[in-house]
RNA sequence: GGGCCCGUAGCUUAGUCUGGUUGGAGCGCUCGGCUGAUAACCGAGAGGCCCGGAGUUCAAAUCUCCGCGGGCCCA
């Protein structure tokens, strides 16, 4: 009985993966893929946790059988590799996506609809796609626990977060400021960086010059250039840049004559004739009192109305002096925090001015630059009015224009932290390398204070109470702690509204504490992933195996992002990084190279892809595509052309060795012949795939994962497909059992198991399906993925024997060109070929010769010296080829009859070969053969019946065609070198 | 506006770090050949201002600078 399964042609990729993943369901593969390993030693992985509220695009696939491989492949060396899923549960995208459906967007719509059936609905939203991202991910056949994922909305998880906040709270980095924020005044919410860059449109404001008026001398004004006059009511200050060169001019504009500051490069600005009194250095100006434009808006908490020096001050445009309002700029903000400067808020959170400015009390903002712009000039401070064409942000659910507004937030002091960041990063592998001290690098050193607090409603409350009386602060670290201080009852679910009842007491004044009402920024919670998915420090075991990680991955965007966050973190609370090495990856783009967005609408449907091409051919030209760190242009056609090209190549192999191993009834078990006593062929394929592994595990080892699927994909398709296979096609050919036979098999059958496992990390699929069907023995339970990675036996790599392979094919190549410029087809037999070339690449060749009388179909190679080259080249009946610098080749094309006869005969064979597969006959059917043609036909076939025979498996050739027509017999009728031949078979 | 990455044939790309014969492949196209594993394969051909410009050098796809286009992050 046959030891393997027979397959068919057409492999079904599809078919067998879905197959696949209910066996491994059923065995539990992946659970005990990780349990047999548990003693190794751990590699430890952190998955960045998705949002489940949106589909799965292709990107998110890239990122899932990038982490497969690795941890696979990893798992196969012997490491221990527990993968735990995660899922990133808060924040705005989850709260828009609920008043989307709720038809509402106002924060007060909101608190009128009820916080606690808001959440709710937000919980549940969470997981709306969950189906289809768990689907996916197990269809990819990424292998994840799903089944006890972290989640960030679990109570364990926010008590970590709590947990390490009060860490934050206690070393004193926690403290209470204002942020700039995009803030849409219609809808009362912050808008995240990525929202605010869905709409900028182009449009025209008014921009105007303004006169403010020097305390110290008369007459004397600094000129000052701003788009957005409503500012001017909180300003607080005006910059200049401290090196460049500023002028005293005087004005010659009759009644309007007086003394202006500006920048001299900016005196373009000026519209009347001028003479320039004085030249200095913006430094020169700095501390200089002005008198405010208006008096209305108070100012608080520090000093105000001076000249300061900035370094953000340019030229381009403007006067080279810029007002500075804190409450309605970052960079304002920030330079006013820094020069200790005081604050002024005269706009409230729905963009009207408040009481503290009469003349425009309940105004919008924006609606006020008119009232404004005639204020200043009753009061003779507006030097002139322009239009000023500049993009500017809109709220992209309501089209109303953002206003940049300081909120009151509370910071983590990142700046402080700086230098152990970037100490943590010198301890960190980037792949690629550049990252860690380019954008991530240079991020760290610019690093800002981190805005952790948000004015909203789905996320990990912020776990600091205020005393109502005093003003102390408390932050809570865990919910036995909450207990312990709160004066009512605690409830089970952290969540707002219920934890904003409890109240706490004040340790100091003995008054009640109230929580502030905001959440924590949802990138903590995802920061915060390396111990609380443990529950640390509640529980500890886990997080001590688990930390740092080995490895991360996740696309470009996260520099930012998650690998910000979780250093971010790590590093406030145990100045540790939080990984050892981070892949960043390229980002999908559609077929014209623009980013898949749902906005644009060119988002490919994976599952079509799943359900077309497979996991498999997807995971392949992913990985073959390019470097993991570029972009990647997607294209359906690209992942259907790796499908034919390397797994059909790859399947095609294997059906070659099961269909002839089952006709044979091979069995690898009772055969044993060492490497070396088989012949150059197999001891060439054999050392390839030795070279082979060892080039692909270095690439890994680097990440360099292109690298090793490209030299994988050559092995298969050139090495072993289209030449191993192909030249040894013949040695299986044989019908009784010789050594060379079982030489030949063996090889194959090796060089297939091993393929399986060095490919299994790549594509699961396939390689699980032919190595459950090549490897019969042993364990019932067994799988590709439960074997140890293949390692190289260097003592079977021969690099002089694939040298002398190398230097053959480009023999072959050389001959093949004689040919076809001589104009002889291959299958007609030649008397010789003649090698000119060194005695070095005689040694070489000599042992080949062999193949190479079969690949050019010439009965003699005779090598030479190249001293006889010219006798050669005079001869006219051989054709000439360069292969390099001192090899030639020399084809001898004279033919006789003998030589015509046999590429007849061979030309006969073809047509018989072709008329079996044509009639579908089993390869092993013994058949008839009946002939008509002229004389030299005749005489060629009776001369060479015995190899007709043999290649045909005829037992019987006969001159003459049967008279009447039978659905028994094939006829069909041919030309061969201008001859009519009528060919028949029949079985026999 | 700033930082980082990318740009090679119609398409996908190797080569760039470490400058050095005529810039390699694959898909597609044209012609010829081969085929009892292969929706394959082999040979020949057409197809490249190596994004543009300047510089360094005996020598630049490769190094430097300035642009242009795309991407990401940040303003």
């Amino acid at each position: 009985m046959a030891y393997f399964k027979s397959e068919t042609q057409r492999a079904n990729f599809v078919k067998r993966e879905e197959e696949l993943l209910e066996h491994w369901d059923k065995e539990r593969t992946f659970e005990r893929s990780v349990e047999r390993r548990k003693d190794g030693e751990p590699f430890v992985f952190v998955e960045g946790p998705p949002t489940a509220n949106g589909l799965p695009h292709p990107g998110h696939v890239l990122t899932r059988v990038v982490k497969d491989l690795v941890l696979r492949y990893k798992t196969m060396r012997g490491f221990y590799v527990t993968r735990k899923a995660g899922w990133d549960t808060h924040g705005l995208p989850v709260e828009i996506e609920v008043e989307k459906n709720l038809g509402i967007n106002t924060k007060g719509e909101i608190e009128a609809y009820g916080i606690e059936k808001f959440n709710k609905k937000c919980k549940d939203s969470v997981f709306r796609y969950e189906k289809e991202w768990v689907n996916a991910t197990k269809r990819v056949g990424f292998w994840v626990d799903m089944d006890d994922p972290y989640i960030t909305f679990d109570i364990n998880y926010m008590e970590s977060v709590w947990w390490s906040l009060k860490e934050v709270w206690k070393k004193g980095l926690l403290y209470k400021g204002h942020k700039v924020v995009p803030f849409c005044p219609r809808c009362e919410t912050t808008l995240s960086s990525h929202e605010v860059a869905q709409d900028y449109r182009d449009v025209e404001d008014p921009s105007v010059y303004v006169k403010f008026k020097l305390k110290q001398e008369k007459d004397l004004y600094l000129l000052a250039w701003t788009t957005t006059p409503w500012t001017l009511m909180g300003n607080i200050a005006l910059a200049v840049h401290p090196s460049n060169t500023y002028v005293k001019v005087k004005l010659n504009a009759g009644a309007k004559d007086e003394t202006l500051i500006l920048a001299e490069a900016r005196l373009d600005a000026l519209d009347d004739d001028y003479e320039i009194l004085e030249r200095f250095e913006g430094k020169d100006l700095e501390n200089l009192e002005y008198e405010r434009l208006f008096e209305y808006a108070k100012v608080e908490g520090g000093e105000a109305h001076k000249v300061i020096t900035a370094e953000f001050v340019t030229l381009d445009e403007g006067t080279g002096i810029v007002h500075v309002a804190p409450a309605f700029g970052e960079v304002d903000y920030e330079v006013c925090r820094e020069k200790k400067l005081g604050f002024s808020q005269p706009v409230n959170s729905a963009g009207h001015f408040t009481q503290e400015v009469p003349p425009l009390e309940g105004m919008f903002v924006k609606d006020a630059d008119r009232l404004i712009i005639e204020l200043m000039e009753q009061r003779g401070v507006l030097y002139k009015e322009a239009k000023y064409l500049h993009s500017y942000p809109f709220c992209w659910r309501c089209g109303s224009p953002l206003l940049y507004y300081a909120r009151e937030s509370w910071f983590i002091a990142m700046k402080s932290l700086r230098d152990n960041l970037l100490a943590n990063n010198e301890k960190i592998s980037w792949y690629p390398a550049h990252l860690k001290h380019g954008r991530f690098g240079n991020f760290l050193d610019g690093v800002e204070d981190w805005a952790l607090s948000r004015e909203r409603f789905w996320g990990t409350p912020l776990n600091i109470w205020l005393c109502t009386e005093c003003g102390k602060d408390f932050c809570v670290g865990s919910i036995e702690e909450l207990k312990a201080r709160a004066t009512n009852t605690v409830p089970n679910d952290l969540h707002r509204p219920y934890i904003d009842e409890v109240v706490l007491r004040c340790e100091d004044c003995g008054s009640d504490m109230r929580r502030v009402k905001d959440v924590i920024d949802c990138w903590y919670d995802s920061g915060s992933a390396p111990f609380a998915q443990w529950h640390y420090p509640f529980e500890t075991d886990k997080f001590k195996q688990n930390f740092p990680a080995d490895f991360i991955t996740e696309a470009i965007d996260q520099t930012r992002g998650w690998f910000y966050s979780l250093l971010a973190v790590s590093t406030a609370i145990f100045d540790e990084p939080p990984y050892l090495n981070v892949l960043s990856l390229g980002h999908i783009l559609d077929e014209k190279g623009v980013k898949m967005s749902k906005s644009k609408r060119n988002v490919v449907d994976i599952t079509a892809i799943f359900n077309n091409e497979g996991a498999d051919a997807l995971r392949w030209y992913f990985y073959t595509a390019g470097p993991l760190s570029d972009d990647i242009r997607f294209s359906e056609q690209g992942i259907l052309e790796k499908q034919k090209k390397f797994l059909n190549t790859f399947w095609n192999s294997y059906f070659f060795f099961v269909t002839y191993a089952a006709i044979d009834e091979f069995n690898p078990e009772v055969k044993a012949i060492p490497v070396a006593n088989r012949n150059a062929m197999d001891r060439w394929i054999i050392s390839r795939w030795n070279t082979l592994t060892t080039e692909v595990i270095a690439a890994i080892e680097r990440f360099d994962v292109h690298v090793a699927a490209r030299k994988i994909e050559e092995f298969v398709v050139n090495d072993l497909s289209n030449w191993y296979i192909r030249r040894s096609r013949r040695r299986f050919w044989v019908p009784e059992e010789n050594f060379d036979k079982d030489c030949a098999y063996l090889t194959l059958y090796e060089v297939l198991v091993s393929l399986c496992k060095l490919l299994a990390p790549f594509v699961p699929f396939l390689t699980e399906h032919v190595y459950l069907n090549l490897v019969r023995s042993g364990d019932e339970h067994k799988s590709v993925h439960l074997c140890d990675y293949p390692s190289p036996d260097e003592s079977l790599i021969d690099t002089a024997l694939e040298d002398s392979m190398l230097l053959l094919s480009e023999l072959v190549e050389a001959g093949r060109r004689t040919r076809s410029d001589a104009c002889i087809k291959i299958r007609q037999p030649l008397r010789e070929v003649v090698i000119v070339c060194n005695t070095e690449k005689q040694d070489k060749v000599t042992s080949l010769t062999a193949i190479l009388k079969d690949e050019l179909n010439v009965r003699e190679v005779t090598l030479v010296e190249a001293s006889s080259k010219s006798e050669f080249a005079a001869a006219e009946e051989y054709k000439q080829a360069d292969v390099d610098e001192d090899t030639t080749l020399f084809l001898n094309t004279g033919l006789d009859k003998e030589l015509i006869e046999e590429g007849m005969v061979r030309d006969i064979v073809r047509r018989i070969q072709g008329m079996r597969k044509d009639i579908d006959l089993e390869y092993t059917a013994k058949i008839s053969i009946m002939y008509e043609g002229d004389e030299a036909v005749k005489e060629a076939i009776t001369n060479l019946a015995d190899y007709i025979r043999e290649e045909t498996l005829a037992v019987a050739i006969n001159e003459g065609l049967p008279s009447v027509e039978s659905e028994q017999i094939y006829v069909k009728t041919w030309k061969i070198d201008k001859k009519e031949v009528r060919l028949a078979i029949k079985t026999a």
